[in-house]
DNA sequence: AATGAATGAGAATTCATTCAT
DNA sequence: AATGAATGAATTCTCATTCAT
């Protein structure tokens, strides 16, 4: 009424996507489920346009045709809203990494594991276009709530995995830095990449393979270039 | 949307720091050139802390003790702020290309030239914690104000002629996107470097000049690693 | 920019009442202070018509023809500008506490002692129309921000200094609570009368005095009615 | 200015409890019956923690377990459920006046008077946490629609029923004003005991209990007190 | 009957910018 | 030149109420 009640509740997620009722109908999914997607495809495109910071929820229901009330009624706050896009994202590259999960990973030529991971990777990057917002924005410190659902957490432990068997004489400790130097780089050469276009966009993501190939044969081969180089 | 932003004079620079106007007092800067300092010396705290976006006119005056005509009164609107800062920086900046105009460095071992570019970037870096952030926001295309002062573009430049001693053959666009590369690559990873601390740092920074050296071996020997680890 | 920086700094008054420059002239008194003091006029009228919780900052900012700015320049939310109001309440019955301190009130007949509380206590809360519902709100527990001005308490520990002389074998604690209860008692009447007029009002004014009076005679005598009157 | 409701329906009370449908299932009460109550259940416990004003809708219809379609179709709008928790009260205070009918009320001696009014209040009062909420939101002027049940009315036309035989003297206006002051002091006094806790708590009640007596007692004597302590 | 998704006006608060002093 | 009060649109979030299912 009057007390504007701050309640922050901390991240309620909606409502789990109901169990696909029976078969197929994409129209009989729940209208709630939809306009939680309607929602969430808004954030995106705001997002990709934007950034994480300058996406005011205004324009989120707005893009969405939805009322502010709707897109409150599915998010406690605008966090949270950006930490289900996160969780959507999660979701999408399952199959990226589960691809990842196949033995020969560990034995096949380096270059062809490359193309096999920034190929993908690229690819979803390019029909998600909030993702390198989101995957930055969830994982700065200081915005606690957004890190709650932290994407570049489950990329890295996934790379660790991958290099547990093809760097086995690193330590742990190691292995999870070099691996967060691995994802991290090749995030951040893509959102490069995405910002220009046409032939620049693919020299720049060929030269983020290249730059991946030499780290991850730096690695296997416990070799440092500084000292060959020098 | 998310800029509320009325401004509407195009970035009219403050005014040029006066060169020392002969008369009484010479020891002293005039009492605008230092309130022009201070006021960049705010902004430059308020960024490191908060980043571009999230730094307020009122919280940059506040913190230099100073009013908000004043800063009004150098800068005709928030971005034009940023965009001093920038300039500062690019100043700052330049020792560190000077030194890389040596002629030696065409010549001297790759190791010794990434050790000769990183180390003081990164030391840079460490003593101008708004660097990156304002590195970034001066290079988004969307916000052209901003971009009006292009710090990467004279970053690039700079490795760009560094390269075109080392990489002849490649042709004056290739090496311009090569050099883009290699300076955004240093400058994320740098970045990276920078939200961690201690030992992880270190390491992160001394990948870096790992990966900058594969990199330029592999332009200066023309070599594609793709085709050899396939 | 688009963080909204959810600072709550915790109640900071906005200047001091600058000690009155030299002489009279009270349109010199800066504009400043001038704001201030319109636009805590206007809270006073809003809460005296809505109510403490249902009052808005739009509704005192546009009844003092202010901008919201202007009202969050001096106080920096809702609650702080209800303290403020209860804080120059305070300062307003002053003067009735100092009176009340005079060595005859310890030995004035009650009924005179009575009159002497209650008249000009009614005369203040018919001036001051607001002061009931901003004496309520600064003493709930579970408001801290408003209860860190109680004005109850420093009415309370005012009676219960006029107490002290007049009771004197009652303990401290005890005397509190029955300085608490012949407060809130008076309180409470007086809003009742003040939500009547005319003779209904004058009616429920002299009630109170003589619950006031039959109440201290009980306590000064040490007497129980309870058991005079089983 | 504050309330934004823009209710229409001027009040319709929602249906009469239906009279026990004879048929089937005589131990339960009908679903819809059952609803009513759970829904006032709620609205009591929800009123009790933050007050009339503070208390939403969606907050009674979450702690009803019930949807808003629910509590819309029982109630035309939040005032209208408040109102319906008035009468519950009001229902559930007969038995006290009732029990204040007997005869011997008229002729007791005051202390025991006294005991049998504000004992079972003060225990009603405890029972039913936002009883004094209520009753003092719908005695609000301003507040046309909650005032149509007015739980006062009904408690002091009860007080003044009783005065009549033992202060015969009064006019029926004089006495109908003393009721009030009576009630309203007996009701203020205690919502002050509820605030406190324990031996605080007990005290505030014995003395509301002495201050009722007192002015039982001078209202029976038709004495002054003011004249007397003078 | 019941549900709970949807709505949107309105509340608190922020902040870039202006301007009287 | 400097100050800092003033402005008001923009932003996040709330909640009474409606209505399709």
């Amino acid at each position: 009424m009057a007390t504007r009640n701050t309640r922050r509740s901390p991240a309620r997620r909606p409502r789990t996507p109901r169990p696909a009722t029976t078969g197929r109908r994409p129209p009989q999914q729940d209208r709630g489920q939809r306009r939680f997607d309607e929602l969430l495809d808004a954030a995106e495109a705001v997002i990709a346009e934007v950034g994480v910071e300058a996406t005011t929820t205004n324009a989120v229901a707005a893009r969405a045709g939805a009322g502010m009330g709707s897109l409150y009624h599915f998010f406690p706050n605008k966090e949270a809203m950006v930490v289900a896009l996160a969780e959507r994202y999660a979701n999408a590259m399952r199959p990226l990494t589960e691809y990842g999960k196949r033995p020969e990973f560990a034995t096949m030529p380096l270059a062809r594991m490359v193309d096999e991971i920034v190929d993908p990777l690229a690819e979803f990057m390019r029909r998600a276009p909030a993702y390198r917002h989101v995957f930055h924005a969830t994982s700065q410190p200081g915005k606690p709530q957004l890190c709650s659902m932290n994407l570049k957490d489950s990329v890295v432990s996934h790379v660790d995995g991958l290099m547990a068997a093809r760097a086995p004489k690193l330590s742990a400790a190691e292995r999870r830095l070099k691996a967060t130097v691995a994802v991290e780089m090749v995030h951040r050469m893509l959102d490069l990449a995405f910002e220009e276009t046409g032939a620049a966009r693919a020299a720049i993501v060929d030269d983020t393979k290249r730059l991946l190939a030499l780290y991850s044969e730096m690695l296997q081969t416990y070799d440092d270039p500084m000292k060959r180089l020098r």
